[in-house]
DNA sequence: CGAATAGTGTCTCTAAGACATTATGTT
DNA sequence: AACATAATGTCTTAGAGACACTATTCG
């Protein structure tokens, strides 16, 4: 239902991006230096307006993420996260940002696309424990993106996003281990990928040596949704838990 | 990062609702009729634009829930689920809405809020059977908030929020049966939400009597996050599955 | 043949699904 | 006592976690 006096009032929309990828076996977000003034200097995450009038959301995020990365859209998986609009959260005035994650393959080396500023690849770990800053609501945005990633790798695919074409099933886990921040059984984790049937299929007969015997190699499978799922290691289980609700 | 030149394009921001409940022991959602021009006389999900340059999204779908249901904040669940913004969804120009999903107890029987106009329980088999046609884009709204709150069941105690302040676990029961659209056996889920140890807790010696053995009252535990979980059962386990990703 | 990495098998325990009867109140 | 609804127990099977050794290639 719409108001009945037609005095609606005008927002500024943005794209922000929560990118994610494994740089040396941990987990890594993509940040940039900001060139302008509100919080000028700090990191925060690639984004900005939207371009046109016309244009849609969900393009002006692939468009972002082409100019920060140079990806193929493709390969890289990206997805709404959520909607930050609080009042306070730009001091220049109101604007709304919808958050989105995507979830690319390590990268050939140097961030530097086509306009990156000053692009810089941070693990996870130094924004979650708050070791680096972040401009506007950007941290709390991360975190959100960094949940929501935890919890896909659980009953999704999205594992795959982060490994190139072919990977083979110790690069998988490695991914896992990296997003989740535990150790995991090789065995264990062997088992449970090959039991959910359409996740991984052999790629050809390729393999990878580095050294010692070599990988047998996987392609992403069919399926989207892991039957049964890969459930992620509890913490401890403590006993806390005050009902917050899931955003 | 930001657009070099500053030329953001302001859009118009709506918070739309998907205000689910359960009506004699079906899932319904509630629809209002558009009395205003694009798409007058059809039913829509509840909504509207921000009153003033600094509301809250949050507090404004608050507001709307209020208008329309004329219920507590305190009681009701309400959480963003996603934003829609297509180019094309709204004749009047570009219109993007933040839409929430909102869980709510039965509520006293007319609808009859504050300026409810003509405002409906509708099943959402109806809805999502496409036997009745939405405004906009709402069904598709409708639909993922439907499957939001189906997944929210498995993993979390969202289905309290359907319940009034204390329950019998025949009435939960009956609210994972309506949402999920399937029957459950009565001794299993015993066992299980009683397993899911924070889930619900007694609530004193009240009693709930129909004329048969009274029913123990139990109330939400403290516990947001079901473990273990109750997961829904198969609907045939088709082999499909494209590899479509969630949004 | 040694170094390096990939890949596998068993046991135990917890949870899921299938299934029918007993318990406790009201009239 | 009949009726109506609530509550419960057992068996079988699937999946999770813990745990250590064998296999294959390269240099």
């Amino acid at each position: 239902m719409q108001a009945d006096v037609w005095s609606p009032t005008p927002v500024l929309l943005t794209v922000d991006l929560v990118i994610l990828t494994l740089r040396e076996g941990r987990l890594c977000v993509l940040l940039v230096e900001r060139g302008e003034d509100p919080f000028q200097g700090m990191l925060a995450l690639p984004g900005g307006f939207l371009n046109h009038a016309g244009e849609e959301i969900l393009d002006a995020a692939h468009r972002e993420l082409r100019e920060e990365t140079a990806l193929v859209a493709g390969l890289v998986h990206l997805e709404q996260l959520g909607t930050y609009g609080d009042a306070g959260r730009d001091p220049r005035g109101r604007v709304v940002s919808v958050a989105h994650l995507a979830i690319a393959p390590e990268l050939p080396e140097p961030v530097a696309g086509t306009d990156a500023k000053d692009a810089a690849w941070v693990t996870a770990e130094a924004v979650l424990s708050g070791e680096v800053e972040l401009a506007f609501d950007h941290h709390r945005i991360v975190t959100e993106g960094i949940e929501r990633a935890r919890t896909k790798l659980e009953f999704s695919a999205l594992a795959t996003a982060f490994c190139g074409e072919v990977f083979t099933i110790v690069e998988l886990q490695r991914v896992y281990e990296a997003v989740w921040g535990t150790e995991l059984d090789t065995r264990n984790f062997y088992r449970k990928v090959q039991a959910a049937k359409g996740f991984i299929i052999p790629a050809g007969p390729g393999r990878k040596a580095t050294g010692g015997r070599p990988a047998r190699l996987y392609r992403a499978g069919p399926k989207a949704v892991l039957f049964p799922p890969l459930i992620r290691p509890v913490p401890s289980t403590t006993e806390e838990d005050t009902r917050e609700e899931g955003k």
